[in-house]
DNA sequence: TGGGAGTAATCTGTATACGGTATACGGTAT
DNA sequence: ATACCGTATACCGTATACAGATTACTCCCA
């Protein structure tokens, strides 16, 4: 077994759980990047563990998409191109608006004040690296999505999501890119608040937007007016 | 290694892979009782492998959420109450009418074609087995899936759905329920057609309520007008 | 007779070992 | 010099082996 060497953590109930929490991070903070293999027995080695939890780890990052399997050959690190990002995008849209409404439907007092802490932190974000910033954005989606009150829809955007804030967080550190786009959150807080003019579809696309060229472009939503009704 | 008794067919590449399907069918096919425990060990006797192989494929099939793993105690098959299934179908509502509009608006000569093969298929069927005709069901929609043209978005609905199907094959052995509704299959085509009067929301929401009682509870579409105007 | 504690059986989680396949490298022939 | 073929190496897929944990059973006591 493995003595609790300086990795990083001590496992939190079984070594795979570790490993997958810890390669996952790996992968999406851009420590392994986009087209790299990963040696089973390398990263074995690296963790003091067998190869078993690492390639159980793997295999449940692959159904999670962010890793490819090439049989007989190994894991690879997943690359999106423009269209993946522009079709997972065209999905977060129209699921991640429905987050919203959903989020809108059921607001509490207690919900506000977590969303809105979140947002300060966000809006008050200075110094400190870009993939702090990335976490920091994704918690603050991740929040509205958990109080949709539907854990499949929770399950289904963290299926979708991460694997796009990897691919952005390797085009910042690739290109040095524009940074963060931090500011533009409190706009999806107006939103579940009801206090927005915009609908939640509006406000999704409005966001994405700012990151992206027509994210919108697979989704239904390409074909509509580009200004509809707000809804209800 | 396992030398080819008589289990059932060849390993497609890897046992794993054939052992994700094979179970995967028979789960669905309720030859696993939802909180049946799955012995690794007895698995792998009955395979004739050893219970790595096992091991993987039940970890994927526990990623798509046919059966749930309780730490240090093992694999059980998942058992959906009747909120689960209200809500994947409120997703379903919004994910699927999403399919039909891009399928509407891809659609060609070659998808009407298979489609409408498919459904006169649906429509004749007399005798056989539950099991086939909704396996048969499941193929249509599976088409429509496809044409959407996003990956992504079939393999979502690919997670979600499967599992409706299992626990309504269940329902149907054990209760011995009403037929399989396999008529209403023809909206769903006029749809994509653009001939339906009705949105895809609309359609779905009909479709489902065949089976299900308020499948949209859960939704952003229980919110609103339950007659809402047409789409575009 | 019912309940609880202790022990045995069983199973999961993990480690180690082995075989086969894919890739890479070097040699030879053209 | 280049192209092709054969051998070697490395790695994945799978099998076997072991340890800790959980469950079930039995026996004892109230």
């Amino acid at each position: 077994m493995a003595d609790t060497t300086a990795t990083q953590e001590l496992p939190s109930t079984t070594l795979k759980t570790y490993l997958m929490a810890t390669l996952r991070e790996a992968i999406i903070s851009g420590k392994f990047k986009p087209g790299d293999r990963l040696n089973e027995s390398q990263l074995a080695r690296q963790y003091n563990v067998s190869r078993i939890p690492v390639r159980e780890a793997l295999q449940q990052l692959q159904e999670q998409g962010l890793v490819m399997n090439h049989p007989r050959r190994g894991m690879f690190v997943n690359m999106l191109n423009e269209e993946d990002c522009a079709k997972i995008n065209s999905l977060r849209i129209i699921l991640e608006a429905e987050a919203l409404k959903l989020c809108r439907a059921r607001f509490t007092a207690a919900y506000e004040r977590h969303l809105a802490s979140l947002l300060e932190k966000l809006e008050n974000w200075q110094a400190g690296s870009e993939i702090e910033a990335a976490a920091l954005d994704l918690e603050f989606h991740r929040a509205i999505w958990n109080y949709s009150g539907n854990g499949y829809l929770e399950k289904i955007l963290n299926y979708l999501v991460p694997v796009l804030f990897a691919h952005q967080a390797l085009e910042n550190i690739s290109h040095d890119l524009l940074p963060w786009p931090l500011h533009h959150h409190r706009a999806l807080l107006e939103v579940v608040q009801g206090k927005s003019q915009q609908s939640p579809e509006e406000a999704m696309i409005a966001h994405l937007k700012l990151r992206y060229t027509n994210p919108e472009r697979f989704s239904s939503l390409a074909f509509r007016d580009p200004k509809p009704a707000a809804d209800q």
